[in-house]
DNA sequence: TAGTGGTCTAGACCACCGA
DNA sequence: CGGTGGTCTAGACCACTAG
């Protein structure tokens, strides 16, 4: 795992960033990093891009590297933003895992739509994954995912009732670090109400989108609707 | 602009995926694509890496590198992505922008909410922009905005009716291209079913967060309610 | 002007995929 | 096994910031 220069760089900044080592908010310089992990600066450059990406510092052409304030502040309760190890941690509080139930769980050929979004040729199989996660008594999200049968052929109810990423990581050696989201907001339905104790003009959060492995395989086509107090998605965007 | 090597590269890649030309969803290797550019094989990782973080390529690692088939489609109505350009062009509908109806403009002191968001002083002023965005006569998003007195020392009523992020662009080679925003969803308000023309079972989207310059000075921080059909935020993460 | 990040090159070796 | 992306290095020069 941290046999990588990049990621031993990484993940050592981190700790010292989340340490607080950093006092007044600015990193040593490029030049001064890779001397002293002893590494190129294009690998630290890599590191830091990495760090960017996630919004946890920022950089100044001519000034230098700076923590980005905001970024230890904003902690919501059930985020998503996968702090340093995958999609496994999307859904934590206080490094808690929530609690799954299973609303359905069965194999059917992949509808045209899920064909499509998971790369499937016509007629191949699919399991329908509905689960409700929840911390203590207050649920959060209904989930409705897609997985391809023949990429996990044995999966079973057990393992859905914990983390299926968890599983497919420690398991199967398959890790999931990439997805494609679609964020909007709609209107609650009877069946959200129920599930996530909505009043009817609460609203829901959606997510859509696909997951995918780290070797850049769909494995997951997935619908989530979140009770709206619940949904928080922060980004960190830099164009070009 | 376009002096950059690497940007040189993303835009003809750019192009050409948007005319077809790989058809087979593949594009040639790397080494290839450094010699036809004439740059070295770092330089094409770069743009590369550039459209990727978009989500309109993908690439599997001793497979080669292939267009994510839904980019092409997944293109909302309102979408913030910033294809190409900036946050300018964050909401466009067919190339088309919004009508933008001023409700407020003023200079106040800022509250420490916003000193901190946009790293100021205390005692430091800031404009409060508020503003109704509206396609023909639907009008989708309310937006509350703040931005540092001292960063656009000049700014009018006048200005802010069109595209504020435009006339930096223009006048003042200022370009907002970051962002770090925090989606999530809420019931209306009075206010907002009024002005978007929602029903009081209707929800809206919410967006805040902070907009940033190229430079890394954070330029806006803003509260943005959207109605929810009109909110759809795409993202594409890759962790690690 | 010195410090710092940004860009770019040339080349080496490894790890994985698919035929 | 050949093709392809992934990692990593060493070093050069440019562009911007700040004192």
């Amino acid at each position: 795992m941290a046999d990588l220069v990049y990621q031993r760089v990484i993940s050592a900044l981190q700790q010292q960033i989340n340490q607080g080592k950093f006092a007044d908010l600015k990193l040593p310089n490029e030049r001064v990093l890779a001397e002293e992990f002893n590494v190129s600066r294009s690998s630290v450059k890599k590191a830091l891009n990495s760090l960017i990406q996630r919004g946890m510092i920022f950089q100044k052409q001519g000034a230098g590297t700076f923590i980005n304030p905001l970024y230890l502040k904003n902690r919501p309760m059930y985020n998503i933003s996968g702090d340093n190890v995958g999609v496994t941690d999307m859904y934590q509080k206080d490094g808690q895992h929530p609690d799954i139930q299973v609303l359905g769980f069965k194999v059917l050929p992949a509808k045209p739509e899920i064909q499509e979004a998971l790369f499937l040729e016509p007629g191949e199989f699919v399991y329908e994954i509905q689960r409700l996660r929840a911390f203590d008594d207050q649920p959060f999200m209904i989930e409705d995912g897609f997985v391809p049968v023949k990429l996990v052929p044995d999966l079973t109810e057990k393992m859905i009732a914990g983390s299926l990423y968890n599983y497919l990581q420690e398991s199967r050696n398959i890790f999931v670090t990439r997805s494609f989201l679609t964020i909007s907001a709609d209107v609650s339905n009877k069946q959200d109400q129920k599930l996530l104790k909505l009043k009817p003009v609460e609203p829901v959060g959606v997510m859509e989108g696909i997951f995918f492995t780290d070797r850049g395989t769909p494995i997951e086509f997935s619908h989530m609707r979140l009770h709206y107090k619940f949904m928080r998605y922060n980004t960190f965007t830099a164009l070009n």
